[in-house]
DNA sequence: AGCGAAAAATGTGCATGCACTTTGCGTGCC
DNA sequence: GGCACGCAAAGTGCATGCACATTTTTCGCT
C-alpha cells in the first residue's frame, strides 16, 4: 500500500467546482443580480445533472450569493442597500480583526506576494472595472487567508464576496486608483508593524469604498445565462477573456 | 384564481427541518462531535429519502456544524482548541456590533422578550448542563434578531452554534450562573442606553465564557444515533425566531 | 494461530424519472 | 381590442436505482 496514490485534486469535486465558476461570474458581474439560474441549464452547461446544480445553488445561497424561491428558478441575489450597509459594517470589523493578527507578523515572502498582487490589480487598473473590483476584493481574501483561521478566512471571503456583489450593484465606474493606493499603504503598515495603525488604516479604506460604494442606484442588464456562462463552464483557473492575466491569489478555496 | 392559499409557512420545508433538528441535537450534546452521520439513517429517521438528507447535510457542513469527507460518512465537527478560540474572536466582534446598534433602541416588548428568556435560563439551571448552554446561545441569537440585519443575525447565531458545540467540548460542568448574571446585565445596560458601556459589558462576558470555557480537553462518549435522534424526529417547533441558512465553506489548508 | 487478501456489506456519488407547481401563451368571450 | 380562463411548457421537489468507494468480514495460506 503505497501512500497517497490519490492525486488531491481535480476529479469529482463537482459541486465545489460549479460554485466556483458561478461565484466567478457573479462577482464580475457576468451574471448580474436577479439573473435566473434554472437548474437544468446550469447541469448542462456544466455536463452534470440537475441534482448537482441544486446542491451547488443551495451552497451558494447559504453563502448568501444565490436567493433560492420554493418552486421557482433560483436568482442571482440583490441585495438591498441596507443591507449592503450592513455587511460593509461587519466586514470592517473582521478585516480589522485580520490585520490585528497580522501586523509585524508577515514574512517577507508574504509581504512579496501582496505586493505582486497590488501589482496585479495596477495592470488591470484600466481593464474591465468587473475584473478590477474582483482583484480587490481578492486582495482582502489573500490577506485574510495569511490569518490560518479557516473560521476567519471563511468569513471575510463570503462578505467580501457580498461586498463585491453589491458594489457591482451600487457602484459606478468605480475609482480603483485609491483602493490601489490604499492597498500599498496597508501593506506598508502591516509590515511596519503597529497594529493600532492599521488596523485603523483598514478601517478608513473600508469605510471610503463603502461610501465611494453606496450612493446611487444604477444599471439594468440582461443577457442569456447559456452564453454568459459559456467561458467560465469548463475554465479551471482561467482568466478573462479580454485582459491579460491576473496572477496572484489563485488560492481562495472554498466550496467543496 | 385567487393566488393566495398559503399558509402561513410550513408544508414542505423538509431540509429545512432537518437542520434545525440536527443542529439542535448538535448543541445539546445528544450527537457529540465525531458521531456520525449517515444519510441513510437520516432519511429513515426523518422520512425522506437520502437526497434530502444529503442536502440537508450539505447545508450543515457550510455552517460548520458537520464536516463532509468524499466518499465517507459525515461527523459532527471537531473544532480544534484554536478554532474555538479563533471563533469566540470573532464573536466578540460580531456582538459588540449588535449592542452597539441595539443600545438604548429597545422597545418595552424586546426588553420583556430578553428578560422572560433569561428566565427561563434560570429555571434551566438545575436541569442538564446542555439545555442550559443551549439557552445561554440563544439568548445572544435573540439579542442579534432584534437588529433587523438578517446578515448579522445569520452570522452571530452560526457563530454562536459554532462556539456552542466548542463550548460542550472543552468545558467542564458550565457555570451558568454567572453567565445568566451578566445576561441581566447586559440587559439593563442596553435599556439605559449607553453604547460603549453595552459594547465593552458585551466584550467582558464573552471573554470570560471563553476563558471559563477553553481550558481542557474532556470526555467522550458515545451511542446510537437512531437512538438519539428519536426524540428530534418530528419536532415541529422550533423557539427562536431565527432562520439561520449559512456561508460558504472553505476548507482548510496549512500554508506550505 | 497469525497475517493478509478477497469478497460481502455498508455507504456515498450521481443520474434519471415522475409528480406537482409555476409561468407563459393562445383562445374565446365580452 | 382587452381581459380572463385554461391548457401546455418549463421548472422544481423528491425518490429511486445503479456504479463505485470504503469498511468489515471471511477465509486461505503459511
Amino acid at each position: 500500500m503505497a501512500r497517497e496514490e490519490n492525486r488531491g485534486r481535480v476529479a469529482t469535486d463537482r459541486v465545489g467546482t460549479i460554485c466556483r465558476a458561478l461565484r466567478r461570474a457573479i462577482i464580475e458581474q457576468a451574471l448580474e443580480p436577479g439573473a435566473k439560474l434554472p437548474e437544468d441549464a446550469l447541469g448542462e452547461r456544466f455536463g452534470v445533472s440537475r441534482t448537482i446544480a441544486r446542491h451547488a445553488l443551495g451552497q451558494l445561497a447559504a453563502e448568501g450569493l444565490v436567493e433560492l424561491r420554493r418552486n421557482r428558478i433560483a436568482i442571482v441575489a440583490t441585495p438591498s442597500w441596507q443591507e449592503a450597509r450592513d455587511a460593509f459594517d461587519i466586514r470592517i470589523e473582521l478585516e480589522r480583526l485580520v490585520v490585528r493578527q497580522l501586523a509585524g507578523r508577515l514574512t517577507k515572502v508574504q509581504i512579496a506576494q501582496l505586493h505582486a498582487h497590488v501589482d496585479a490589480e495596477d495592470e488591470a487598473r484600466n481593464g474591465l472595472d468587473a475584473i478590477s473590483i474582483r482583484l480587490a476584493t481578492e486582495f482582502h481574501i489573500l490577506l485574510a487567508s495569511m490569518t490560518q483561521s479557516p473560521i476567519l478566512i471563511r468569513y471575510v471571503s463570503e462578505i467580501a464576496y457580498r461586498c463585491c456583489l453589491t458594489l457591482s450593484l451600487f457602484s459606478r465606474p468605480h475609482s480603483s486608483e485609491c483602493a490601489i493606493n490604499e492597498h500599498r499603504l496597508l501593506i506598508g503598515a502591516l509590515a511596519s508593524g503597529d497594529a493600532e495603525t492599521v488596523m485603523s488604516l483598514m478601517h478608513h479604506h473600508l469605510d471610503s469604498v463603502a461610501s465611494r460604494a453606496l450612493v446611487a442606484q444604477s444599471k439594468p442588464r440582461g443577457r442569456d445565462i447559456m452564453d454568459i456562462l459559456a467561458p467560465y463552464a469548463d475554465v479551471p483557473r482561467a482568466l478573462s477573456p479580454t485582459k491579460p492575466k491576473t496572477p496572484a491569489l489563485s488560492r481562495q478555496k472554498a466550496a467543496e
